[in-house]
DNA sequence: CGTCAATTTGAACGCGTGTAAAAAACGGGA
DNA sequence: TCCCGTTTTTTACACGCGTTCAAATTGACG
């Protein structure tokens, strides 16, 4: 026996005896309402098949309780695992998580950033396509409500709130180890179209010369559809091998999904990247990609603290939507990478 | 010089000369209104800054032009490949995606059901935990709006519209191919905590039977954390491999990430799986993880065509939703697998 | 210039709930 | 029993836009 359905408040009023008004403070927090009454509407609620219309209470309330997120890929354990600390955070302080996917398309996000301002979100966090990304929609959403950067910051927006990893010492530890334990790496970029992959490639440049190493670049002439990393990691190496070269070198990947088409080539050209331990072929990624440990060889690299950026985007955007009063300064929290020795390098 | 803000459409109306019926009926389709209005209401929007009230503008509509979604996890590229196809089409088909993720929890998923209703989607599209499902949300939201399974259908909710993989099917393929090549197949089960993983495991033995093989199933004593499929093919094969049983073995894994598990466990013990080509210790999938490729050695499988089931979903969903009569037949929807033949087996 | 059809406008109501202010009911203590 | 402070109810307006409908305007055409 199916329970009889209430459409409106209205009607739930009359249905269980409690005024609409007292309804309502009850719905949006039942401490507000006498524990007597409190359990009379509960009583109430449990005959009816009654749920509140999500618009309706949102039209005049001042807060949303909701925050926007928005990620570049689906297909992307990276992002995944950054939207999961997001969510998870988030959902600790009572907030409801918009998440949208940009597909890798400018105008699909700017899409989503207004979306946002239209569903009135209390604040947005933005994991941006990169270079890409239309900078005027940013600036548009940031101007209407608090937003905050997460992981990437293209070129376009130095001057934003920003959370991401600190790549500069990231990739610092990555490249100080290989030239601790063998050869200076070269460094296998993503592929050119790509977004700002340059953090990584700038930061390998800058510790190759502070060490006195020559950097080495390959793979930025590489076109390759986008987000199929381990194609162009594949590409690049198997070329690579194909002619006898780089067989003997260290590969500092730009990111794990590279890397893992870099594993592959070499394997298929029987090579055994990390099998000499101290020199011979090496090949090292960076993120920490949940699959690392799991391949052959397990993959040497630099692990990103995704579950502390997700979370604390969280609370910093928390704070500056409770005021915190825009203190002027800009945000900036940069996280360190750890070091994930195994047995690629 | 940043534009000036409006509010309202009243505001708009006001600031461009053009009534508020008629903004609102170009907002909602810019072809109800004459070229020259068009025209007129465009050059005068270029020169603000107005977004339409999201909340507004569903209140008092009978379509929202939304359809929720809700996957288990997050971290799996299988559900993100699947919601991306979704999103895809239903982006194409003009609808607006509400994407939320369960992270494994039958509360949330309850509470993401209760949302949909309360933001009067126009449909809904479930891919269930499984058998931990709450049934009775499920039951209040499709008697409510049409609503599709998706992926896997919990042995409680055996009548209801389901799009998805035919295991039968597709794991028959697998059997026949690993006893056509080489012996018949072990199977690997996923954790027992976890969702039905049943129809794999059932379609396994009846193809065994059919056969005339015995059915061997390993892996379901086993518990294991929720999600870390990997960890589980690891730990049954490590443990199997270090007392020197199933070395030369056929081992069909209930899908890839179990397997991917399983391939390293192998690989630790020195052993290679699919080295033999026809015989020997073989290891396969299901799924057609889009790693697999790039596994060493690569990871032989059953693809499942993601992509027809999500487009499928969608536009079934919409069928349902423009009326269609409930024709009062139950919809079932199998979609074949694929043998992907790879290195492993 | 007149006519008819197509558009737009004004005015008003509705959507389901938030919110504020004042009046009424309740509850406990002297 | 009376008084006072707390809680609930009444009442009324607001939120921003969808929708309707009659009245006014526009536009193309003869």
């Amino acid at each position: 026996m199916p329970k009889p359905r209430i459409n409106t408040m209205e009607e739930l009023s009359a249905a269980i005896g409690v005024s609409r008004p007292t309804l309502s403070r009850f719905f949006q927090d039942p401490t507000l309402v006498k524990a007597n009454t409190v359990a009379r509407i509960e009583k109430g609620l449990a005959q009816v098949e009654y749920v509140p219309n999500f618009f309706a209470t949102r039209l005049n309330r001042k807060s949303t309780g909701m925050i926007g997120v928005i990620i570049p890929y689906l297909n992307d354990l990276f992002f995944t695992k950054l939207l999961e600390s997001i969510e998870r955070t988030a959902m600790d302080a009572g907030l409801t998580v918009l998440t949208k996917c940009s597909h890798s398309d400018p105008v699909i996000e700017a899409k989503a950033l207004e979306g946002f301002i239209a569903m009135n979100v209390d604040g947005a966090l933005v994991v941006p396509l990169g270079n890409q990304s239309d900078v005027r929609s940013y600036e548009r959403l940031r101007s209407r409500i608090p937003s905050l950067l997460v992981d990437s910051r293209p070129d376009t927006m130095l001057d934003v709130d920003y959370v991401g990893t600190n790549h500069q010492q990231s990739m610092g530890l990555a490249v100080e180890y290989l030239c601790r334990v063998g050869g200076p790496p070269v460094f296998l970029a993503m592929p050119p179209v790509n977004f700002n992959a340059l953090g990584n490639e700038r930061a390998y440049i800058s510790k190759m010369e502070e060490l006195g190493f020559e950097p080495r670049i390959i793979g930025r002439e590489h076109l390759n559809d986008q987000g199929h990393y381990e194609a162009h990691g594949h590409s690049v190496m198997d070329q690579a091998f194909s002619i006898g070269d780089l067989t003997d070198q260290s590969i500092l990947c730009a990111n794990d999904r590279v890397a893992i088409g870099a594993l592959k080539a070499a394997s298929q050209h029987g090579l055994e990247p990390g099998a000499l331990r101290k020199g011979g072929l090496r090949i090292m990624g960076h993120d920490d990609y949940p699959l690392c440990p799991y391949l052959t060889p397990s993959l040497t690299t630099v692990e990103q603290n995704l579950q502390g950026i997700g979370s604390r985007a969280v609370n910093l955007l928390v704070n500056k939507i409770h005021g915190e009063k825009n203190s002027g300064d800009q945000i900036v929290e940069l996280f360190d990478g750890a070091l994930q020795v195994r047995e690629s390098a």
